[in-house]
DNA sequence: TAGCTGACGAAAA
DNA sequence: TTTTTCGCCAGCT
């Protein structure tokens, strides 16, 4: 399966959060984890900046920090955007912060295990 | 060209 | 336990 790697880490990236379930969230850090450079989940922020390059409709509002923290809401058109399309999408966010998050938390290792 | 920044995370102190 | 520092690597000045 080096083929999945063989592929752009950034579209990779785009990948694992497009299947991110609706209503639930998933972190920086796990998807850096999946794509096995756990070290770089910053490089999945920074893909996530470039994701306004791609077409791709990239549901970044589901990606948070590793303490459920809506951190990239600045990087929205508005703030509170990725506030109202979590909650849109049942997820409760309270003072930029996701609510159960461990509940709603959608580790990709763990769901796309392979 | 070289250096700094950055939507994070984990380890060290 | 909390706070600080380092690493990740691509993009921008």
């Amino acid at each position: 399966m080096k083929s999945r790697i063989d592929t752009d880490f950034f579209y990779m990236v785009y990948e694992v959060v497009r299947l991110v379930p609706y209503g639930r969230v998933t972190t920086y850090g796990a998807i850096a984890n999946y794509l096995g450079t756990k070290g770089s989940s910053r490089m999945v922020g920074w893909a996530m900046n470039s994701s306004h390059s791609h077409h791709s409709p990239v549901p970044a509002h589901r990606v948070v920090n590793r303490e459920g923290l809506l951190t990239g809401k600045n990087h929205f058109h508005t703030p509170m955007m990725m506030q109202e399309l979590l909650e849109n999408e049942g997820v409760r966010v309270k003072n930029d912060k996701v609510i159960n998050f461990k509940q709603l938390f959608w580790d990709p290792n763990l769901e796309l295990k392979m």
